[in-house]
DNA sequence: CGCCAGGCGAACA
DNA sequence: TGTTCGCATGGC
């Protein structure tokens, strides 16, 4: 059975939904994590029962961004509930709880995806940076502290100046430059932002959303596999890369990643009896066991066993239980 | 130094 | 249809 969450119980940590690879546009710094939701920079610290932010503009639009950027009104009991009875998947929501899908923008998913292959988290977040930095927006941060409750079925109740204001000099905050610009960007400076073979593939897919061959508004309303079909057009975009835009950027909840972390837990953990077993028919498995929300299935998994990877040192996958360390910070939804 | 990193595409059997 | 290898770069 998995952890019944009442939908006020929901916990929400930030710190989870930030640092288990959805996003390479964040950083933390002194405390806090510092990005950007499309044309909004922020910086963010989560205390109990609220967020607290400092961001650009006006406080209405950043704060209606982070609920839907954080999918704050949705309701992830609902969702954990429509998952297999499994006791791997079981143990993994109960570590990540608090963890959410996030709502990114397309391009920026796309771009850091195309970014993400054979690389390491941090190197990605590294390029990322370069790039807005390069040819990204100057993002200048009001200097009142915001407060946000992520309660459900609250009105936005947003209000200034009810937290004590930490004195904390943030470094700047760019954001990510549109499809447009980096279409007419030359691949030596893309390379000179140290991402190598993958120059070509971002400019590309960049010509591709900018000319429109590539629309993102018609791709949110086909069916998973037809927008997928699509994605993959692009060169340097493979199943795994347009599972994650699929996933993280047009709310296809079903879209189940297969990284390397995937196919290693499913080889050991589902599949422990089998001595081999092919692509396909691991595929075939992750979107028939996990089903309509299988891609929140993978993204519980996928924290769990990098945040624990000795679970996938052996043959088979005994069962371990697991205190979650950031229960006592996560607030009540 | 060697090995690997939230892969992909081309070249093979 | 199903594997193997090169690709840039950095961290360990």
């Amino acid at each position: 059975m998995h952890p019944v969450f009442s939908k006020q119980e929901v916990p929400f940590s930030l710190d989870l939904c930030l640092h288990s690879g959805q996003s390479f546009a964040w950083r933390q710094h002194a405390g806090f994590w510092i990005g950007n939701i499309r044309q909004t920079g922020f910086v963010l610290q989560q205390t109990p029962g609220v967020i607290r932010y400092l961001c650009t503009g006006k406080e209405e639009f950043a704060a209606s961004a982070l609920r839907r950027y954080f999918a704050l009104d949705e309701d992830q009991a609902a969702i954990i509930r429509q998952f297999p009875k499994d006791p791997f998947l079981h143990d993994a929501v109960r570590f990540c709880a608090g963890l959410r899908i996030l709502h990114q923008d397309p391009w920026e998913c796309l771009a850091g995806f195309i970014l993400s292959s054979a690389k390491q988290i941090v190197h990605i977040q590294q390029i990322r940076r370069v790039i807005a930095e390069r040819w990204g927006r100057r993002l200048r941060l009001e200097t009142t502290w915001r407060c946000l409750s992520a309660s459900f079925d609250k009105p936005l109740t947003a209000s200034a100046n009810l937290v004590e204001t930490p004195i904390v000099a943030f470094p700047p905050i760019y954001s990510f430059p549109s499809p447009s610009i980096l279409a007419r960007v030359k691949e030596s400076e893309l390379r000179a932002c140290r991402m190598g073979f993958r120059a070509p593939y971002l400019r590309m897919a960049a010509r591709a959303v900018a000319d429109g061959r590539l629309d993102f508004n018609l791709l949110a309303g086909l069916s998973t596999a037809e927008a997928r079909e699509r994605l993959m057009f692009l060169k340097g975009v493979g199943q795994k890369i347009a599972d994650c835009v699929l996933l993280f950027g047009l709310g296809k909840a079903e879209a189940f990643p297969l990284d390397t972390w995937m196919l290693k837990m499913l080889r050991r953990i589902y599949f422990a009896r089998k001595r081999r077993t092919n692509l396909r028919e691991l595929r075939d498995f992750a979107s028939n066991h996990f089903g309509a929300y299988g891609g929140h299935a993978q993204q519980y998994l996928f924290h769990y066993v990098r945040m624990n990877p000795w679970l996938l040192d052996g043959r088979s996958g005994t069962r371990k239980k697991f205190d979650n360390p950031i229960d006592k910070q996560g607030m009540a939804c």
